[in-house]
DNA sequence: GAGATTGTCGTACC
DNA sequence: ACAGGTACGACAATCTC
């Protein structure tokens, strides 16, 4: 029989049968097995046939652990040209037998820590949720509509875009945290929703929306959820921050009335899977955690205050979460605003499900470019990325991957630091006339044109030359990179800008979500590639490698620092890959011109584009120095658009009257082009203060616990503040926000730091001081203006009137 | 024991 | 442990006399 299917969840057995489980066009669950492919790995030696017979007699009869097959070839290896066999085996778990075995011949071996069904994915160049076709015997499998034994291809690249997409989220009994949590405190309601459901379960009557379906208990609450996952069948399950909480949580109340989770499209139940995070895989229905992704590959990209689904939502629907104030437990016990609360819960489904709509798009590009399940690249870090890019391009580069470091290399490369970026200390002042140049993809591209890899180190002392390299210990070096050989990754990395700048070529003329994502996730990989260099989990770790891009970079961007004064542009700032001129007597056109020369003399790839034109901008000075602060400025566009870089309206840890006072002070400062405006205004603001007319929400500072409560060697203010929280039975884990209000109680700090609900008052003196001061004072002295100046009430400029 | 210095911590920039 | 280094600034902890 011959079945087209959408693949969603690989697995494998002992056997090395791959299992597929997947839906058909017409919506059939379908589970395929295909045993055509061994795992393997490779081991180089020169005596080639001496071993290859020994090799080939490897077995253990218990276990039912044997070499296959011996295959020899000729391979690339970090840019060597090596003899290499390819050792083929029956038992993917029987790897660590055939390599102690392997032992007693002393040989290299390497490709030995990649999974197989990745292998299998990446070998024969197959896409997950992409059209796949299979022939052969049909099995016997109740749970499946199709379950088919015989060789899998796929031929088509098209790609399942409309799966059936199932958004889950419970809302739980009571507001603390805690150990016994789970134990006590039940699930209350279980929304749902996708393009055929919009459900809430609850286990209380109310008066409620028809979406909301009551049932008697908890416990029927949590069949009727299965039952309606399995009736429904979805492609995809998502949740925010369900692999930590809804499932976890959904699992140990489901054991707890002796419920089985068996979600599973082969009726298996729901797990999590070994390792170091809670990754809650569900077979045959592909679970995704979007705050996973969210957190490790967007949020770089996105101006977070936290990751909580509002402010994801805020940022990527421009639309929060609805403001509800209900206390849960008095509602569920008193039935009081339920139908409130359920609306909630919807709501919250709502917004999972079009963030998913949004993200998805990317990680589609992703698994496209890796062939990665969408499981994996869902939970993926930066690393990994990389790691499984390179891993799948290097078939086509005839390329042999190196292992994965041991752990006695991590600690001692963990250790290993070198130099990276210069950051030019800024010429304090309020400019007129700003232009912003950066380099497209500095590192990258630095990459490409020195042809950076750690194959291609050349110890004779030819080719591309760094410049002069400081270690920690204060050694100078100079790194040489081979010019004959293109290296494995630059090629790579070659590719995947050429690509990039296809797809932004094609998007000048079309808008399109898709070559938007693409881009992104080309654009991701290459720029994690430097990163990869200088990661110690890295296989291609190499502080040779990573210490010559920055070096270079420094190089680059120096060089066009220089270039630009002699050109008679006033330089003001410069941080890694960019500059900032003043334009003076200048005009914009003087400045693409200097662009044009400089490009020229770059090599091809490499670019100083303009980044914009600011009417106006301000860098300040250092807290109690004259020096220039870095990495803090502020630009207002000819749109009259302000961009703010690293003042602490920008930082999620100040308070935030501080955040909205700076950010008014700055605004004004910047559209007005003076500064009396603001300074009457931070003058009144100041008087409010001690006035205490400020509502005491503005007053609060929020700062995350990073560690767990026992492990801080200093304790701050937050800290000070969850000891308290936990001492009220609060979640103090890592990750936790902790808020707090300086209030007028004695002591240092962290004495008066307390919890926004058990505080009524604040500490003006503290605020005035210690907050709105330090910023706004280094602003206004850039117009001469000192502390003591702003600090002068009110009434003495009443009276010039 | 007050004032200066150093260390810890969180967050941001690129 | 799951990309890197550079930087600012608050506050506590420690040193210094």
């Amino acid at each position: 029989m011959e079945i087209e299917f959408y693949p969603l969840d690989i697995d494998y057995d002992n056997n090395s049968v791959i299992k597929l489980i997947g839906t058909t066009k017409d919506g059939k669950k379908a589970c395929v097995y295909d045993d055509s492919f061994r795992p393997y790995f490779w081991i180089f030696n020169d005596d080639v046939d001496k071993i290859k017979d020994k090799i080939s007699k490897i077995s253990n009869d218990i276990e039912n652990i044997y070499v296959t097959n011996v295959e020899v070839h000729n391979k690339n290896y970090l840019n060597k040209e090596v003899k290499a066999l390819k050792v083929f085996y029956n038992n993917p778990r029987g790897l660590r037998f055939i390599l102690d075995e392997l032992n007693d011949f002393g040989i290299e071996k390497k490709e030995i820590d990649i999974n197989f069904a990745k292998r299998y994915l990446i070998d024969k160049n197959i896409t997950m949720m992409t059209l796949t076709k299979i022939d052969g015997e049909v099995i016997n499998d109740e749970n499946f509509d199709y379950c088919i034994k015989g060789i899998v291809k796929q031929e088509s690249q098209e790609f399942y875009d409309n799966p059936k997409v199932l958004a889950v989220d419970i809302e739980v009994y009571g507001s603390a945290g805690g150990e016994d949590k789970v134990k006590n405190d039940p699930i209350l309601m279980i929304g749902l929703l996708s393009k055929d459901i919009k459900k809430v379960i609850t286990w209380k009557k109310f008066k409620a929306q028809d979406y909301v379906e009551f049932v008697n208990s908890e416990a029927e609450m949590i069949e009727k959820f299965i039952e309606i996952v399995k009736n429904y069948k979805p492609d995809i399950i998502i949740g925010y921050n369900s692999d930590s909480f809804d499932f976890p949580y959904i699992k140990a109340r489901a054991e707890k009335y002796g419920i089985k989770l068996n979600l599973g499209s082969d009726n298996s139940n729901l797990r999590f899977t070994p390792g170091l995070q809670n990754n809650v895989k569900i077979n045959g229905i592909i679970h995704l955690d979007l705050l996973k992704f969210i957190r490790k590959i967007m949020a770089a990209n996105l101006q977070l205050d936290s990751y909580s689904l509002d402010s994801v939502a805020k940022e990527l629907l421009q639309q929060g979460k609805k403001e509800v104030e209900i206390d849960i437990v008095e509602a569920w016990d008193n039935i009081k605003d339920l139908e409130k609360f359920s609306e909630y819960n919807l709501h919250d489904v709502e917004l999972t499900l079009e963030i998913f709509d949004k993200i998805f798009p990317i990680m589609v590009e992703i698994v496209k470019l890796t062939n990665m399940p969408l499981f994996d690249i869902s939970r993926i870090s930066y690393g990994q990325l990389v790691e499984s890019y390179l891993i799948k391009r290097a078939g086509d580069f005839n390329e042999i991957l190196p292992n994965k470091p041991m752990h006695e290399d991590i600690s001692e490369r963990r250790l290993a630091t070198y130099q990276g970026a210069f950051v030019m200390e800024p010429k304090i002042g309020f400019y007129n006339d700003v232009a912003f140049f950066d380099f497209r993809s500095l590192y990258p591209s630095i990459i490409v044109a020195k042809n950076i890899y750690p194959g291609n180190l050349n110890s004779n002392k030819e080719g591309y030359e760094t410049p002069e390299i400081t270690d920690e210990n204060g050694n100078k070096k100079i790194y040489y990179f081979n010019t004959k050989r293109e290296g494995f990754i630059p090629e790579v990395v070659r590719d995947l800008i050429i690509r990039r700048n296809r797809i932004k070529e094609i998007m000048k003329t079309e808008d399109n979500v898709t070559l938007k994502a693409r881009s992104y996730a080309l654009k991701t990989i290459a720029n994690s590639t430097y990163g990869m260099y200088g990661f110690f989990g890295a296989r291609y770790y190499s502080k040779e490698c990573a210490s010559s891009i920055t070096a270079f970079g420094r190089q680059y961007i120096k060089d066009a620092i220089k270039k630009a004064e002699e050109e008679d542009f006033l330089v003001i700032y410069s941080d890694t890959d960019s500059l900032s001129v003043t334009l003076g007597n200048k005009t914009k056109k003087d400045a693409l011109n200097f662009l044009k020369k400089i490009n020229i003399e770059l090599p091809s790839l490499m670019e100083l584009e303009l980044e914009g034109f600011y009417p106006r901008g301000i860098f300040v000075s250092k807290k109690g120095e004259t020096q220039g602060a870095k990495k803090k400025y502020a630009l207002i566009d000819e749109n009259g658009k302000i961009k703010i870089t690293g003042f602490e309206t920008i930082r999620k840890d100040w308070s935030i009257i501080v955040r909205e006072v700076q950010l008014k002070v700055i605004e004004m400062i910047l559209k007005e082009g003076k500064h009396e405006n603001a300074l009457d205004y931070v003058r009144k603001i100041i008087k409010e203060i001690k006035d205490k007319k400020i509502d005491l929400k503005k007053m609060v500072i929020k700062e995350q616990l990073k560690m767990p409560l026992e492990s801080y060697k200093q304790i701050g203010p937050h800290v000070a503040v969850a000891r308290r929280m936990k001492l009220l039975g609060m979640d103090t884990s890592p990750g936790t926000n902790i808020y707090f209000i300086v209030s007028n109680e004695p002591g240092i700090i962290r004495d008066k730091a307390r919890i926004p609900s058990e505080c009524n008052d604040y500490d003006a003196n503290y605020y005035i001081e210690n907050q709105i001061m330090p910023s706004v004072e280094k602003i206004f002295e850039v117009f001469g203006i000192t502390k003591d100046q702003v600090l002068i009430q009110e009434q003495s400029k009443l009276g010039d009137f």
